[in-house]
Order: C-alpha cells, then structure tokens, then sequence
RNA sequence: GCCGAUGUAGCUCAGGUGGUAGAGCAACUGAUUCGUAAUCAGUAGGUCAGCGGUUCAAAUCCGCUCAUCGGCUCCA
C-alpha cells in the first residue's frame, strides 16, 4: 500500500502497487502525456516502473533538466535502429548521451559518408513517426549473451561479459523488433524524442578507448527538447566558430602556419606584439616573487637526457641531429637544463628556496593528427619555473604559487579556474613516506585556501604528484593551463644537492611549475575567450588615427606622434578613402579606439572618438585620451 | 599515429557526367577630398597542394606523398 510523496510535499496513497504512469495519470491527464521517465527516491526509472511501497517519487517531463540526458540517450537508440535498419550487417557497440548531444560506435566494413548521415537522419524521423513503445525487459545473462551472440553482435557479448558489473541485472530495451542491451531509462515511446535532433559528423573512435583495439566509426548527433532549442544550439556553434584562433589569427594579422613547419607558427608582428605583452607581463610577476630569469641551450647532447630519463620514455617526442658522430635532442622540456644551472657550483640550505625561470622554446615531434593551430604545436614556448627547495618548505612554495596563479588569471581576465588534484599513480618513483609527504603538501595548500578541488587518484606524474588548473573561458569552454608538479626523482637522479644546517648534503625538493602552460596556446585561449577583441593593455594596435581629407593629415601625424611617445601603440590611416570605410576596416580589425580628426578638431586641437563596438565617446583632446589610455592600460582593461 | 573529409588567385568560394579556369573582396592604376561599418571605373593576378598513372585530352578519374579540418588515442 504505497504512499507516495511529490517533490512539492504532497503525499498520496494508493491501496496496490502501481506504475508510475498511473501515478502521473492520478495526478492529471496532462502531466500523463507530458511524462518521460520518473524518479523515484533519486533513482531514474522508466515510466512503466512498478511502485510498491512507500517513496518520493518525481515525475520527469520535457520541461525537467534531466529531461536532455533521456532524450539524447534515446536519439542514440533510435539512430542506432535506423542504422542497422539501413545497413544491415553493422554492428553496434556503445551509445551514450554526452554534453549536447549523443553518438553511437558502430562497426562496419564501409565508411559512413556525410550522405549517409542525411539518410540516417530521415529514417530516424521515420522511427520517431512510428511512435513505438520502449520496453524494459530482464534477460539472464546467458540468455542475454545467447541473443546477442546469435545476432552476430560480438561487442555487445563483450560488454555483457566485461562491463556489467556481475552482480547487476542485464536488461534490454525494446522499440519495435529492435533492441538493445540497455541499463535505462528511456522514454516510453519513440514518438517523444521529437525533432529537436540533428547527425552532426561521423568520426573514427578506438573500441573501448584502446588505441590497440580495432577501429569503429562513430556517429555524433545533437539533441534538445524542440527544434528551436535546437536551432540555437546550432547558432551557438556558428558563433563559437567565429572565435577560432586560427581563422582570426589570419584574419587580425597575428600569426599563419604553413606546410612547410607543422605545428610551428610564423608570429607576424601584430601577433609577436601580444606574445611579447604577455611575456612582459609574466616578467614583471616573475620578479614580484623572487624568481631569477635564465635561459639554457636549445640542443643538448643524448647523454643528459639519458640520465634524465627522457631518451627512454620520450624518445619518440623528441626532434634529434646528429653531429660529428654525436647524437643530440633539442629540448622538450627545460627542467635537465635548469638542474645544470642550479649544480653550479655548491649550494647551500640558505640558497633554497632557488627559483629558475625561463620563458623555454620546447619542440616536440607530436603526433600528425593530434596538431591544433596555437594550441597543439609542435614548437612552443612553456612559461617555465622551477622551485628548488627543502622538504620542509614545500607547502609554503606551493602555497605562494597559488596565489600567483590566481592573480595571473585574474589580470588576464579568466575568473573561473576548477582545480585537480593528481595522485600517485601505480607506476612511480619514490617512497611511500615522500609521497605521502608531497600529497599532504598540496592537499593542505588547497584547504587551507579554502579551494574547491577535484581529486584525481593515479593521475600524477612517475616522479610526484601535481595540482593542475583549468580555467573556463567566456563561452564555457574550459582549457588546462597551470600546473605545479612535485617532484622527487629528478634532482637525484641529475645530482642536485645542498649542504644542509647540520652540515649534511641533502637532495632538495624540485617544484615543476608553469601558470600559462604554454605561450602559444595560452595566446589562442586569449583571442578566442575575447573574440579576437583583445582588452587594451594586450591589444597589438590601441588606437588608429584617421583623418576626413588630406588637409588633416599633418594634425593626425602629430596626434600619432605625441601619443606614440607617450607609449601607446597607434597607427595611422591617411588612405584617400571615406571615413566610413576606414571606421569599418579599423573596426573588423577591433582596434580599441578609432579617432577621426577633421576639420572641427584641427580647429579645436582634439580628436574624435569612438570604440570598437561603436559607441561614440565625444571629443576629446590627445592629452585627455592618453590620460584615459593610460589608466585603462594600469587597471589592464 | 588511427578513422573520415578537404586542398582552385592574398582571402572567401563557383567550376554535374574529363575538352587546357571564373566571381566577390583585397592588390595595382586613374578619378573622387567625400564627417563615423564598404565611392566609381579600369588593370593585373592561378605549374587548379606535390609526384606518378589512365586517356587524343585531367582541376575533374586512379595511386602515392604532404598539409589542413573533424574525431579517437595522447597532451602544454
């Protein structure tokens, strides 16, 4: 005799068990036919699922967040049925429900080609048209994997055999005569996925993730509540598109790549000016908190990084030459270089803690397929440091780089930065004691800051554990650029030591650390977070001077001048052309500030201005816009 | 590296079924000196990614290579 309680407090009683269909049919006609799937005491179920004693029971309809994730995951059903339907002999595997949308693992001889995609997607209309009910059913697991062996579908066999759990139940669910294994829930009918769904790109994908496994193409799709939600997602896309680095980089005059250097980019001064900005920028921190600027060698000699480790587990990352029968690589990471540094001569415990940093050009033969305009490369620049200091003074220095990384971001605009926690993984160096030490380090750092952090059990380096910083840009994307590793193998293994109080030589601590990751990549995170309108402390050109004739030109020459001197980067525009061509050229290239002197301004010795996102912001004279520059470039606006 | 797609003038793109390439913008020349997102006219510009093959004939068909794009694996 269930008593059922709903999410607004009301309690209902019924004399028998019953589904939770009846249960919305006992609330209301419309809440029946709007019912997808329901809750019950937190457990997603399918409409049909019988309730027989007393729960909290929720009735989940189109208008419920969770509603998204039932329909995508249905949309993956019914695209798997349509598949198979049109292409009999494929194979079907995986097909879960992901951020916007869904896809489905098939196996197949022949490829799907994007036609294909449009067929698919009118027959999946078809089955949603045919409004078939879904059905729950349990099979045991032999039978299960009798049914599905007799089929010829060998990988869902391997996922009954090796991804259910064994204590868990196998079901299937049924739309029309075609099934699949299932955990659910599901809509009770095809008919409710609607036509809010679209096939987006077919793609290659490892069976089980494994690179060693065979091959299955993959078919992503988007799904949403209504064709309207779908449209906008559709325009959300489109508009994203427009950010990419790679096409505004072309298109602002800030770097190209061509085929001749994969992965390395050619920086065209507009492009170097804002590299060169951030640098400058990171300098200027980096001296705030007592870190030394080196620089080590390009190309070192296989020997070093055989002791480093790196010839053995990097080796096919790594660019080599030869020369005079010597065999060398050009660096990949800075850290073996920064530990010849600090081996100069004998270190003492009141050297520590030694902060090296350099701003290191790393090359790594990446592989063909994974390059990704700045931010996957083949050359990069990493905003590199490395801390070497005592046991004892771990936490601190951890502690300190935090904040540090914290302001950085806050000055280049990022205010959501999600932090990980990396743990020892199973192969690694080191004992117990250190790890355990290292962990406790950065654990305690993070709480005593009172962040928020995800824990990552394995996820850490052979040679220690790390904290790792994602930053989320303005169109929610996120991007994984800090980190600070602990390290405990490397300085021994290069044989890095100081002389301690007591006079004994000890091994110190090394802290791998860098806050913008890479420069390169960081710089395209930068252009697509602001679409290419770079604030003005970052922007190659603040200001372009225009005038209306050729009788301002002397006027705009000199406005140029005065604030050309006082720092500002200006350029001027004497073209014979409109105003309105020059203000729409200027303003594509999002220059901050466009200034128009003409006649009236020779006249009062000022100057028109206007920004980039059209907003006329009156006359001025140069000094007061230079004043108003100025303070903009200090608050990095 | 793996799967799929793509590669035509500086840029964005046309060029069913093979018959030695076209537009818009940009560039250049000339006219126009015109006040806040495109002034008009003219000129020039391409070994159709590279190499090889089929063919009387290939941007178009086939093969290989390279690069790019979307994924997978990996990763700053």
């Amino acid at each position: 005799m269930p008593l059922i309680r709903l999410p607004d407090g009301s309690e209902r009683h019924f004399d028998q068990p019953l589904s939770l269909h009846s249960i919305a049919e006992d609330i209301g006609p419309g809440l029946a036919k709007a019912a997808l799937a329901g809750r019950v005491n937190g457990r997603e179920v399918d409409l049909n699922f019988v309730v027989s004693e007393d729960a909290e029971v929720a009735i989940i309809t189109r208008r419920d967040e969770d509603a998204l994730e039932l329909l995508r995951h249905d949309a993956a059903h019914v695209m798997a049925q349509a598949v198979q339907e049109l292409y009999p002999g494929t194979q079907v595997t995986i097909g879960p429900a992901i951020e916007n949308g869904f896809y489905y693992d098939f196996d197949r001889a022949q490829p799907f080609t994007p036609e294909d995609l449009g067929a698919i997607e009118q027959r999946m209309k078809e089955i949603v048209k045919r409004d078939l009910p879904i059905q729950r059913e349990v099979l045991e697991r032999e039978e299960a994997k009798r049914v599905f062996g007799e089929l010829g579908e060998t990988y869902k066999v391997e996922i009954i055999d090796d991804i259910i759990p064994a204590g868990e139940e196998v079901s299937i669910y049924r739309q029309g005569d075609w099934f699949d294994v299932c955990r659910g829930p599901h809509l009770p009918s095809t008919g409710k996925l609607g036509d809010g769904f679209k096939l987006t790109k077919v793609a290659g994908a490892y069976w089980r993730g494994d690179s060693r496994n065979p091959m299955l193409q993959r078919i992503y799709g988007t799904a949403w509540r209504d064709k309207k939600e779908l449209k906008a997602y559709l325009h959300r896309l489109e508009e994203a598109e427009k950010r990419d680095h790679r096409k505004l980089g072309r298109q602002l005059d800030l770097f190209h790549f061509q085929d001749e250097a994969p992965g390395m980019a050619f920086w065209h001064h507009k492009g170097r000016t804002v590299y060169r900005l951030v640098e400058q920028y990171m300098r200027e921190k980096l001296d705030e908190y007592g870190y030394e600027e080196v620089e080590t060698p390009q190309v070192l000699d296989r020997s070093l990084w055989e002791r480093s480790g790196h010839w053995e587990k990097f080796a096919d990352d790594m660019f080599t030459t030869q020369l005079d029968e010597r065999d060398y690589a050009i660096k990949p990471m800075n850290c073996p270089g920064h530990i010849q540094l600090y081996n100069q001569g004998l270190r003492s415990y009141r050297d520590l803690p030694l902060k090296l940093a350099e701003f290191g050009v790393v090359h790594r033969s990446e592989p063909s397929g994974t390059l990704h305009g700045l931010m996957r490369a083949r050359r990069f620049t990493q905003d590199d440091a490395h801390v070497f200091c005592t046991e004892d003074q771990l936490q601190t220095e951890v502690a300190t780089l935090i904040d540090m990384v914290f302001e950085t971001y806050r000055d280049f605009g990022f205010d959501q930065i999600e932090l990980a926690l990396s743990l020892r993984p199973e192969k690694r160096v080191g004992s117990d004691e250190l790890w355990d030490k290292g962990e406790a380090a950065l654990d305690r750092s993070l709480r005593d800051k009172g962040l928020e952090f995800r824990v990552q059990p394995g996820e850490g380096a052979f040679y220690g554990p790390k904290i790792e910083f994602t930053l989320r840009d303005s169109i929610g994307r996120t991007w994984q650029c800090g980190t600070i590793q602990v390290d405990f193998s490397m300085p021994g293994r290069l044989g890095a030591h100081y002389i301690a109080e007591d006079n004994s030589k000890q091994t110190p601590v090394m802290i791998h650390r860098a806050i913008l990751g890479s420069m390169e990549r960081f710089i395209g995170i930068l252009i697509e977070h602001y679409a290419g309108a770079l604030p003005v402390w970052l922007a190659p050109v603040q200001a372009v001077i225009m005038n209306i004739t050729d009788r301002q030109a002397e006027a705009v020459t000199a406005a140029a001048k005065t604030l050309h001197d006082k720092g500002f980067r200006v350029i001027t525009d004497l073209r014979n052309e409109k105003i309105g061509f020059k203000i729409r050229e200027h303003t594509l290239q999002k220059i901050p500030y466009l200034l128009v002197v003409g006649d009236r301004e020779v006249e009062s010795g000022g100057c028109a201005v206007r920004d980039r996102n059209g907003q006329d912001l009156g006359s001025l004279s140069i000094d007061a816009f230079a004043e108003q520059l100025a303070s903009e470039v200090h608050e990095r606006r």
